[in-house]
Formats: structure tokens, sequence, C-alpha cells
DNA sequence: CCGCCCTGGATGACATGTCAACCATCAGAG
DNA sequence: CTCTGATGGTTGACATGTCATCCAGGGCGG
């Protein structure tokens, strides 16, 4: 971001401005923050990684705690091999289980067993407080409204661009 | 997030209204994006992953070009076996290279590489751009002030956390 | 000079993510 | 029925991160 703006290059780049430049970095910085805060705390109170926790939310979302893999995969807008290596190791941790798919000769269920309810169960609410901590509590409802307006505008912006939305 | 408020925890926890849920996951959401979209085109486009680049930007940053490990750490906020590795992989690359310290045996300097300069000077504007393209300049003056202070908010909350903020 | 603990940094084992290739099944054209 | 291409999903190789451990050199009390 700081490189001299001496070298020549085609249509002179639009550098950030060192206000920008602090802007965009306290901005990076915040997410990093709160990734690892959410990531440690979940890992070291309830043993499981935010991804862990995503693929147990989106399963009890869910009738019967059960569903297709590419199903998740759209879900939790992962790739699908991301999923299935993930899914693998649930499943090896006993989170989870595979089940057959009758009426579809290639696919396969995911379902949740009873070791991954409970994980989850006692994972959420831990989890739930500190989101509250972190994120709702110290902003004000309008502050709230704003970023979420913010937050739409960004996706919104990256829409239409090159690379398709991360999905498989 | 929505596992049922049936379960007989201490002190039932203040489960995110569908509201809430809704903007969390929005918020998730852009940021898992943003970061997507900047990592794939620094990747695409210039070889570089956005951990690469950072690691330059700050050598880039500092006079010579050269800078102590753990001071890099420091300035990068990245746990220093984090840093070791990596530098060990560009190292490898010839993006930058190790020099002995005169004053501390222990120590060693990183040095960016005339290689390493080449790289950054072809991704920076790109990056810059993009990162214009995608934050800036959806949003307005006031919704970046604005963001800007919900982000130090967010940074101030997480402050007094029981993790201390990410460093070795 | 010696013993001891601190510090800078590297390493190995392992969890996770990405990309590309693979494979079986399905579905439709002939 | 058979060939062909799309679909659902897994796999392997490899990049990246984390944690715990190791190790050499430094600094200091004695």
């Amino acid at each position: 971001m700081t490189t001299s703006p001496e070298a020549s290059t085609p249509t002179e780049p639009r550098w950030l401005s060192p206000e920008e430049q602090r802007i965009w970095r306290t901005f990076l910085r915040m997410q990093k923050e709160l990734d690892a805060q959410l990531s440690r705390q979940m890992q070291t109170e309830s043993d499981l990684s935010i991804a862990d926790f995503s693929v147990l939310v989106a399963l009890t979302d869910v009738p019967e705690g059960q569903a297709r893999v590419l199903e998740l995969a759209r879900e939790l807008q992962w790739e699908k091999s991301r999923l299935s290596h993930h899914l693998s190791r649930m499943v090896k941790r006993g989170l989870i289980a595979r089940a057959e798919c009758e009426s579809d000769g290639r696919g396969s269920f995911v379902v949740i067993t009873d070791a991954g309810r409970q994980a989850i169960q006692a994972a959420a609410p831990r989890h739930v407080e500190l989101v509250r901590k972190l994120f709702f509590d110290p902003l004000s409802p309008a502050q709230l409204g704003r970023l979420d307006e913010i937050a739409v505008r960004i996706l919104e912006a990256m829409e239409g661009c090159p690379d398709a939305l991360s999905d498989s």
C-alpha cells in the first residue's frame, strides 16, 4: 500500500491517503481480531472450530438434522472439496455421520449425531454471549443499522465482480 | 445460533433475534467475501498471497527493506512461528532473504530481494484499485467515518478480553 | 568464569484450505 | 440399450496456520 509513487505505471494508481490507509488497516485488524477471539474461545471452551460450529448449526437448522452435502455447501458457501474434507474430520471425531441416499446413488446425506448435538448445545450459549459482548453490545442500535447498510453496500459492490461470489 | 431455546442452561442465554442473526450473518459474509476477492485477485494476477503481500509491504515500509523477524511479527501482529514458516517459504521463492545479525548472534534480518520489490510493485497498484473498488468507492465519506468509529469501538471491546490481542 | 533464566528464532506434528483430477451415477439423445 | 456429458462427491498434493518444543546465544548474579 505504500509502494513509492515513482514507478511509471500506466495511469498512476490512486494510492490510499494516509488517513485511508489508517482506516483500511483498522478495519482489517478489527476483522482479524474478531475472528481470532471467536475462534480461540470456541476452540478452548468447546473444543470446536468455528468451521465445525457452522456445520453443526447448518445441520440443526434443517429438519431431521440431515442434509445433502452440496446442499450444505450452498448453505455455508463453502467449496465442495473443503466441505468434504471437513466432514471427514468431523466424522472421525464422531460429531456427524454419513448416510446413503436412496433416491440418488451418487449422493450421501450428512447426519448430526448425538455427540454433535451435545457439542453444539454446549458451545452455542457461550458463542452467542461472546458475539454479543464483542459485536452487538458495543454498538448502538443506530450504529448497528448503519453497519448493516455498509455491509450490504460492500456485498453489492462485490456482486458484479470478475470472480464469482465464492461457491462451488 | 439457532439451537432451540429449550435446553435448561443456567441463566438462559440471550439468543440472537432473527434480525440480529441476519445482521451478523451479513457481516460475516461480507468479511469472508471481501477477503476471498482480495486473495483471489492477488493470487491470480500477481502470484502472491495476501500474506506474502503484507510481509513485502512491511519490508518496504522500513528503511533498507530490512528488519528483524520479531519486529516484523509485531508489525504484522503475527505469531512468530507463523512468520518463521512463512518467511521460509518466501525465501524459497526468492522474494526475500535472511541475513545475519552482527550485534546479536541469535537474531537474523529479513531483507527484501529485487524479485520481491518487483513483485510488490507489480501487485500493489492492482491491489489498491480493488480495495478502492470494493471498499472505498461504494461508501460515502460519512459512511466511511462511521465504519471507522464502529471498527474502533469493536476493537476497544476486544481489548479487555480474556485472550490477549493476538501476538506472540 | 559458572550457572541460570530470558529471548530470538526455527522446527515438527498436525489442523485446515485450495486446486485439480478422479470416479461413479444419472439423464437424455439416438 | 448405449453412448455421452453433466452432477455429486471424494481424493491427493500441496499451501498455510497453530501449538508445543527445542536450541543457541545473551545477560546477569555470584
